[in-house]
DNA sequence: GTCCCTTTGAAGCTG
DNA sequence: CAGCTTCAAAGGGAC
């Protein structure tokens, strides 16, 4: 846990934050555009404390007793329902829900509509039936269509040759409690209100969230289909040499974070982008105490351990570089057919960065910028930072480009404020 | 339909 | 090894 030890257990948080946003002035006037100004940022970040702490007692009591009660007839039951998984097995490639580790609190992290948060009305509901553990019910990963033998068995792992450490015994990793794998940690507890398993979410259904279909898209917006699934007509293709599904990244402690709390804030600030939001999570996740940070980060690493006993194959490096050449490929395309050249996503100029499309505020992403060119007229004989061709303010209000940071001031938050405009002279409060 | 934005953290890659 | 890049999630917006 690097931000546990990097910060030498001094009370550094505030620095810490400090450091972390890199445009501050920038972001926090985002943010004012739902009512987070700095001071109900404060606000928000004591009232966040006030709400974890409250949620925790609340919750923790009504949880445990769950937790308890389920836990109770898990062990007998656990074995049960491994006969269960095995017959589903022949069912349906993604019909089953991994069963080896139930001591991860975590809903399906991978599951597009498993939110955790608790305000979510996706989720927050319990369903531990089916004599299930709650906890086995959670499982994110299932690694029936992947590996041919239930990756929880110890045998099971030992045989398959690969070059990540794996470990039979996880409580050993993880020091879990005593009371076995179907226990929380108490530091965990809290958690487990919010992560639960969303309304009509068969346990045994659960296709593995971090393995994408073969044909489906790596990119998050690959909503892959439950349903799909579970359609038996899909069986008939594994006739064919199916390609290797695409197994995800375990998330780690902020992207846990965010799941769960990615709900809450819309809800607070009716905020929908998603960008957004994680300028907003990304300042609460600041805020959090060092313990419940921690809490997240211990939920992450046992993420990664849970992935890692699953997929002892997989390493990042399968998904990486992937996006880069599909986009590749693309350009290629592209290039190849001059006909139909890309449309430049340009707005104009908003900034000075070299190697920005200035025209474009696409990062090193504009096409025509990679290919050599502006999208409109300028340059820079010195090669020195290129101004935009348009400046905001010359344009008339129809032309101007749409907002990056909202100007407060525009009762309306029409204007764009950048690092150029400031206080833009076209703000509607000027006009 | 695809990509971008935006965040943090983990892991891979590169010089 | 340090520094950079990519990818995890999310979903609205742009194209």
């Amino acid at each position: 846990m690097p931000q546990l030890s990097s910060g030498g257990g001094d009370d550094q948080g505030a620095n810490d934050e400090m450091i972390s946003f890199k445009d501050e002035g920038e972001q926090d006037e985002k943010i004012q555009e739902n009512a987070f100004t700095e001071r109900d940022l404060a606000d928000l970040k004591s009232s966040l404390v006030n709400e974890s702490e409250t949620n925790q007692s609340s919750n923790a009591a009504a949880v445990r007793r769950s937790q308890q009660n389920e836990h109770r007839g898990y062990q007998e039951k656990h074995r049960e329902h491994l006969d269960s998984v095995s017959k589903h097995q022949d069912g349906g490639m993604y019909k089953t829900a991994y069963p080896g580790y139930p001591f991860l609190m975590l809903p399906d992290p991978y599951i597009p509509n498993g939110s955790m948060s608790p305000s979510s009305n996706k989720v927050s509901v319990v369903q531990q039936s089916h004599g299930m553990h709650p906890l086995t019910s959670l499982l994110p990963y299932s690694n029936d269509h992947f590996n041919p033998s239930p990756p929880h068995l110890p045998t099971d792992m030992s045989q398959k040759g690969v070059h990540r450490p794996q470990s039979q015994d996880i409580s050993g990793f993880y020091s879990l409690p005593p009371g076995g794998v179907g226990q929380m940690p108490p530091s965990m507890g809290w958690f487990s209100h919010s992560l639960m398993l969303g309304p009509g979410m068969h346990p045994t259904g659960i296709p593995h969230p971090a393995i994408m279909p073969p044909s489906g898209k790596l990119d998050h917006h690959d909503h892959y289909d439950r349903n799909m699934y579970a359609k038996p007509h899909q069986e008939p293709k594994r006739e064919k040499e199916p390609k290797k599904p695409v197994i995800k990244k375990p998330l780690n402690a902020f992207m846990l974070y965010m799941k769960e709390m990615r709900a809450k804030v819309i809800a607070e600030c009716t905020l929908k982008e998603s960008a957004a939001i994680n300028q907003i999570l990304g300042r609460r996740w600041h805020a959090l105490t060092r313990e419940e940070q921690a809490k997240y980060y211990e939920l992450a690493r046992k993420e990664r351990q849970l992935h890692m006993q699953l997929y002892p194959s997989w390493s990042a490096r399968d998904n990486y570089g992937k996006k880069k050449r599909r986009k590749r490929e693309k350009q290629q395309d592209s290039s190849a057919d001059p006909g139909s050249p890309k449309k430049c996503r340009a707005r104009f100029g908003l900034n000075q960065q070299t190697d920005w499309c200035g025209p474009c505020r696409r990062k090193k992403k504009c096409i025509r910028y990679l290919q050599g060119g502006w999208c409109t007229s300028p340059t820079s004989s010195d090669g020195s930072a290129i101004d935009s061709p348009l400046s905001p303010v010359d344009g008339p209000l129809s032309l101007l480009p749409p907002c990056i940071t909202p100007c407060t001031s525009c009762p309306a938050n029409t204007h764009l404020l950048s690092s150029q405009n400031p206080q833009p002279q076209n703000c509607l409060s000027k006009l």
